[in-house]
DNA sequence: TTAGTTATGTACTGAATAGTATATAACTAA
DNA sequence: TTAGTTATATACTATTCAGTACATAACTAA
């Protein structure tokens, strides 16, 4: 497919429009982010959010989009990153809390949890999104374990896909209590504890 | 206080009208909720929601807090109920799958996970009443497992408070899945494995 | 240059929004 | 009965909303 382009081309890169929508989104929730604070924040005019996009609907599954599909969720990347599994289990839990206590009053939690999944039932194409960026998430953290296995550095026997579900489960009640505004010490102080039983 | 009545009374039952909110925002969102489809599904006028409860977010705050202290929430009665404390975890893992999947398209997942989490950043008020609700259901769980170390039915050295939460956190993610369109079945897979951990 | 194409800026539209004014109905207390 | 009080019903208002028409600016291809 040889691109052609012909005509004006677009004054702003899409993706880092993209990103501040994710925090529009984030902090005001789908409905409560009009389209005034949409272009506001993204800089850019109501025409060209449209035609780009298509409507708000548009933007907002491209977001969707984009937050699953970026490396960029820390805990998921660090969990990876980290040689040792006992210590990568515990970066992942730690970097859960950070993540969702660092950002701003609005952005507390996360994304998915706190913002996308109440319109999971309300705005076509959301739920499907969502699943997917559940299922992808447990694979993930699944394959991992799975390579510890084949290492040796894991018991034969142990249940990675139920390990990787439990690990991305306990992630959403941290992002619940940070949303509550319940502090990130008070919360590292079961880390320890969970790490030792998602290894046990 | 003495009450004394004066005038026509209210023709409606505050309790069923506030039951019927929770059920509208918790498909539609606080800011996807109009006043109009509030008062359609209450069956009032707009004059008596706005005499009732002030505006919007009066009624917002009314349905949290009768969530938080009604005594409808299927999987912590079903915990408290069970006689043997292995039952009782498991009843409350297997009433989350059920109470998070049971309900219609717009109601899957948690009230609070899923609706309310939302604008704990947006509404005054909203995040105070989370985080009470969170903590209440700690202690709540935990006063259970206390109770069973009385009666020698777990260890001394159980650590009531961690299990407590953890219970709570797996929940969370019980809620997300449910949302994103995740079958009961699948989830009541790692029932079993589950509460064999929680009481490890 | 020039024709064709696309993005942007301004200004707008009709619909939906939260909240209210006013009149009336229905109750209580005496 | 009657005066006082409160809920309801209808109808309204001012605002905000998502989405768009139209003129203009800026680019590409030739």
């Amino acid at each position: 497919m040889a691109e052609i382009k012909v005509g004006r081309p677009r004054e702003f890169d899409i993706d880092v429009v993209v990103d501040a929508a994710i925090e529009v989104f984030w902090s005001k929730g789908y409905d409560g982010a009009s389209i005034s604070d949409l272009t506001q924040a993204l800089g850019i005019t109501r025409p060209s959010l449209y035609a780009a996009f298509k409507d708000k609907r548009g933007l907002y599954l491209r977001a969707i989009e984009r937050y699953i599909s970026s490396e960029e969720c820390p805990p998921l990347v660090e969990f990876e990153a980290e040689t040792d599994i006992r210590k990568a289990v515990t970066a992942f839990m730690t970097a859960s809390i950070d993540y969702a206590t660092k950002k701003g009053d609005g952005m507390l939690g996360c994304f998915l949890s706190n913002c996308v999944s109440t319109n999971a039932g309300e705005i076509e194409g959301v739920q499907e999104l969502l699943r997917r960026a559940i299922e992808e998430t447990d694979k993930r953290l699944a394959k991992r374990f799975e390579l510890e296995k084949a290492n040796g550095n894991l018991p034969a026997d142990f249940p990675s896909q139920a390990k990787a579900k439990l690990m991305f489960d306990l992630r959403q009640g941290i992002a619940l209590r940070a949303r509550a505004g319940i502090s990130a010490p008070t919360m590292k102080s079961d880390v320890e504890q969970r790490v030792a039983m998602i290894l046990a």
